[in-house]
RNA sequence: GGGAUCUUAGCUCAGCUGGGAGAGCAUCUGCCUUACAAGCAGAGGGUCACAGGUUCGAGCCCUGUAGGUCCCACCA
């Protein structure tokens, strides 16, 4: 053979190869065949400012492990990449990044930004798309898509336009969330709130034309300039005279009414609620019942505007110290209370939200969610897990209009014109240039652009061609399988679902793979600030890429956090190594023979054991896979590969391939090793790529790529229940004479004679068959099996196994006191074990109620420990008379 | 305030539809056995948070309690 492994598996040695082997055989690309079944992914588009990190690693992996999976079993299996525009994100690093030039984006203009901010996504938006190749993820990168590219941009037109006309996208004032440091408004969902420590300031109002004084508690005396009312409840006795009387606000003097509103609670503060329409949402809503006047006191970078008197000009916290200050100066602050209460922060720069009525486009959300609501209730999309749906439902449940326009420069820009004369509003691809109202001759486009998310939820179908009715839109859409975190359900996968039912009339996709974060080694969040991240691309560097996948999807159940730690990636590293040795082993052996499949009858029952083996487990693995089990399926096929495989078959097999005197058995032994060995790599495949792929073309020239190779299925061919049967009665012996050999110290170089004593022919017939085995596994120097125990003295060590007794000669070695005590032990247990059967079979209501098969099995373990029992009684009676 | 979720071996976590508790790491004891010391063989270690309930049978289902984590929320 030409071909071989090196020594020592290195990662490095492959990876970069293996990819790029695969990209230029195209494996990863899809196009429409109409002969085969689609499977669709599309991937979450990283933001362009992106750097790969742990989070996208457990997310691309599982992705890849699917569509790997989905590839090998002939679906046609496409897995659609691309890239997000991320507009705050990247407006704010290329400012940044102007800024250190000594540039203003101001001093540029919008033209002369954009082009700057498309140089820096030249420059730095494919960096993490490479990234993503390290981890060897299959995706179709000849159809990679980015947010901002023409055809997403026309979708982006398009759904404007069509939502527009059907009155789903308003303009309105209204109460935002406005960020002071980005200047641009935001959508709740970008909105993360956190306790902080605060004051509740009461301060008293003045009665006009008495010398009563309504006491008002704030915790944001600033926006006392911008108050318009106080509110009281209704049913509240204490001020149900003050209802419509005026008061006087403080350092203002403008005078302002005592309204009725339900929504102030009785108990809580002081009862009495300032009203500022401008800059809380509560506020704006008693504002709009009660038509009160909004008066905004603040300029965008939360500096009091012209509105705010004396305060003019100051910053909010600035002003809101001086402002208690004169309150307290006039008397009428009454006083401090420490607060804790929750303040809004912007999510991408940390800043404290200042809610502000402002001219914003939003999308009318009432009609739109229904179908995204039925669709999760009436099972058309699932979620996993399934206790995501009420965290889904929580939030449509409660759904606002969205607030979607941004005072950004880099984004899909607002679709609509404005005539310069008359005001008159034009929503439409291109300018009209002409006002179809008045007829003036200029319109001029909406400077604001917007909500990065209106773009990607629209991702499964615009980067498949829409709104162009695309053949890849025919074929692929809807997508089959979302896999994302928890963190993004709001942002991102519900706006996909209703999107999907409103642009295509159907889900996205019928299910979606929720994952958790990954944290560091104790359990933290990893993060910039912390330090604590740890670099994917290191890890690879350090430990190769399968190592790395491996530890991602190990022992990690949908939707739950984990923990990340080096020690894991280890474990997963010598796994790697073990798969490529066990490989090494079978391709040294077969070496310059001839390897044919033999005939039924050439294979002994190891052979049939460990392929009844596989089978079982390509069954079970498949099933796991077919539900989402990514981390079930992969413990199976580890198991198998490292115990059943390597630790028991391998060993088994090895004086066999030894003896070149019987070929036939050789080569049956050779087959199955190649056979199961082929299996199993295709089985780890998908969560492997690159040692499974490097093994298994070194192992097999015919064909080309384990990717592209034929998932294994279960077989009845490979249904062999006897043989294992019998493969496990032989385990059992084994691990008897281990046991017995570690206790009485006997060391492995150490032969002996290995005696079974079994009245049941089946059982003796089984040993007699082989016997082969025990001279690796269990030190064996020769197998003499027997009816009865003449001729073995009782200087000898035994262990009792079901329907036989294994006897060792040592005398020199046995301590017959050891060996009393090491029977009656298992006296014990037995006696326990029975009694339990016993509890169960005499129990009426089990025997009654409980499965057919249950109590079989029951009644099985019964006859087995009965049979042990009678061996060690006899055995002990022997040595003890 | 509402909701979700977790509590299983020393540590980190699996445990799918209820049917005799598992893995990795760590610990202890032997082994350099011609694929692998990144390995092999053995061992120890768990009233599955607590209290009830359903069931022939509960780590798993139901109720409650305690503690942790997270999400949502307009109490000024």
């Amino acid at each position: 053979m030409s071909k071989e492994l090196n020594k020592t598996y290195d990662p490095k040695d492959i990876e970069e190869r293996l990819y790029t082997k695969w990209l230029d055989k195209k494996y990863f690309h899809a196009e429409v065949d109409k002969s085969k079944k689609p499977f669709t992914i599309i991937m979450p588009p990283p933001n362009i400012t992106g750097q790969l990190h742990m989070g996208h690693a457990l997310d691309n992996t599982m992705q890849d492990i699917l569509i790997r999976y989905k590839r090998m079993q002939g679906y046609n299996a496409l897995w659609q990449p691309g890239t997000d525009h991320a507009s705050i994100a990247t407006e704010v690093k290329v400012i940044n990044s102007l800024k250190e030039q000594g540039i203003a984006k101001e001093d540029l203009g919008r033209e002369g930004f954009l082009e700057k901010a498309w140089e820096w996504k030249e420059e730095y938006g494919g960096r993490i798309i490479k990234q993503l190749k390290k981890l060897g993820s299959s995706a179709d990168w000849d159809r990679e898509r980015f947010t901002m590219d023409e055809g997403c941009s026309k979708a982006v037109e398009e759904v404007f336009i069509k939502l527009y006309e059907k009155d789903y996208i308003y303009k309105g004032s209204r109460i935002v969330n406005w960020c002071p440091v980005c200047k641009t408004s935001i959508s709740d969902a970008e909105v993360v709130h956190e306790e902080q420590e605060g004051h509740f300031w009461h301060i008293k109002y003045p009665v006009k034309d008495s010398d009563e004084m309504v006491e008002i508690a704030t915790t944001r005396p600033e926006t006392l300039l911008g108050d318009t009312a106080v509110a009281v409840n209704p049913e509240d006795d204490r001020y149900k005279h003050l209802i419509g009387k005026t008061l006087i606000l403080p350092l203002v003097g403008r005078e302002i009414p005592v309204v009725a509103d339900s929504y102030v609670d009785k108990e809580f503060g002081t009862g009495c609620v300032k009203i500022t329409p401008a800059h809380d949402p509560n506020d704006f809503e008693v504002g709009k019942r009660h038509h009160l006047e909004e008066i905004n006191v603040m300029n965008d970078d939360a500096t009091i505007n012209k509105n705010g008197g004396k305060y003019t000009g100051m910053d909010r916290y600035e002003a809101r110290k001086q402002m208690v200050a004169d309150l307290e100066e006039l008397g009428l602050l009454v006083k401090v209370e420490t607060h804790n209460h929750n303040v809004g922060t912007h999510d991408r720069c940390n800043a404290t939200v200042e809610p502000m009525v402002k001219q914003q486009w939003f999308v009318r959300m009432e009609e739109m969610i229904k179908p995204a609501v039925n669709a999760i209730k009436d099972g058309e999309i699932k979620l996993i897990p399934s206790s995501m749906d009420r965290t889904y439902f929580n939030w449509t449940d409660n759904i606002r209009d969205w607030c979607i326009s941004r005072q950004l420069w880099w984004g899909h820009r607002i679709p609509a014109y404005y005539c310069d004369d008359c005001g008159e509003v034009v929503v439409a691809k291109e300018n009209p240039c002409k006002c179809p109202k008045c007829g003036c001759e200029h319109m001029t486009q909406d400077p604001d652009t917007l909500d990065t998310w209106f773009s990607s939820a629209l991702w499964p179908f615009s980067t498949l061609g829409w709104p162009e009715k695309t053949e890849e839109l025919e074929y692929f859409y809807p997508t089959d399988v979302l896999v994302t975190g928890y963190d993004i359900i709001f942002f991102w996968v519900i706006r996909m679902v209703f999107s999907g039912y409103e642009q295509m009339g159907k889900a996205p996709f019928h299910t979606v793979l929720f994952h958790g974060l990954v944290r560091d080694s104790q359990g933290r969040k990893m993060s910039k600030s912390l330090g604590n991240g740890i670099d994917p691309l290191e890890v690879i560097e350090q430990y190769g890429a399968d190592a790395l996948r491996l530890t991602l999807i190990t022992g990690n159940a949908p939707g739950n956090d984990m923990r990340f730690y080096y020690e894991r990636v280890e474990a997963s590293r010598n796994f790697a190594n073990k798969v490529w040795n066990a490989a090494r082993f079978i391709m040294m052996n077969m070496e310059g023979k001839d390897i044919h499949k033999p005939a039924e009858n050439e294979l002994m029952d190891a052979d049939k054991w460990i392929l009844s083996k596989i089978n079982t487990v390509t069954k079970d693995m498949t099933y796991n896979l077919d539900n989402y089990e990514l981390g079930i399926a992969v413990q199976k096929v580890y198991d198998f590969i490292w115990d059943e495989f390597c630790d028991w078959y391998i060993e088994m097999v090895k004086p066999r391939l030894y003896n070149t005197e019987d070929t036939v058995s050789q080569n049956a032994a050779l087959w199955t090793l190649k056979t199961v060995l082929i299996n199993g790599l295709k089985l780890l495949h998908p969560y492997m790529p690159f040692v499974t792929e490097e093994i298994f073309c070194t192992l097999q020239d015919e064909e080309e790529s384990i990717m592209i190779s034929e998932w294994p299925k279960y077989t009845e061919e490979w249904n062999f229940k006897e043989a294992e049967e019998a493969v496990e009665t032989i385990k059992e012996a084994v691990r008897g004479i281990r046991n017995v050999r570690t206790e009485m110290n006997v060391p492995p170089s150490k032969k002996a004679k290995v005696f079974v004593v079994s009245a049941n022919d089946k059982v003796t017939g089984i040993f007699e068959h082989s016997k082969v085995f025990f001279q690796t596994l269990a030190y064996a120097s020769e197998v003499v099996t027997q009816n009865t125990k003449d001729g073995i003295g009782e200087d000898a060590v035994s262990a009792v196994i079901p329907e036989a007794v294994i006897y060792m000669p040592f005398a020199e070695l046995v301590d017959i006191e050891k060996e009393i005590e090491r029977l009656k032990k298992e006296e014990e247990r037995l006696t326990k074990e029975l009694a339990r059967v016993n509890g169960m079979l005499n129990n009426e209501k089990f025997v009654s109620k409980a499965p057919e098969a249950k109590i079989q099995e029951e009644k099985d373990k019964l006859t087995k420990y009965t049979q042990m029992m009678e061996q060690v009684k006899e055995r002990l009676a022997n040595l003890t008379k």
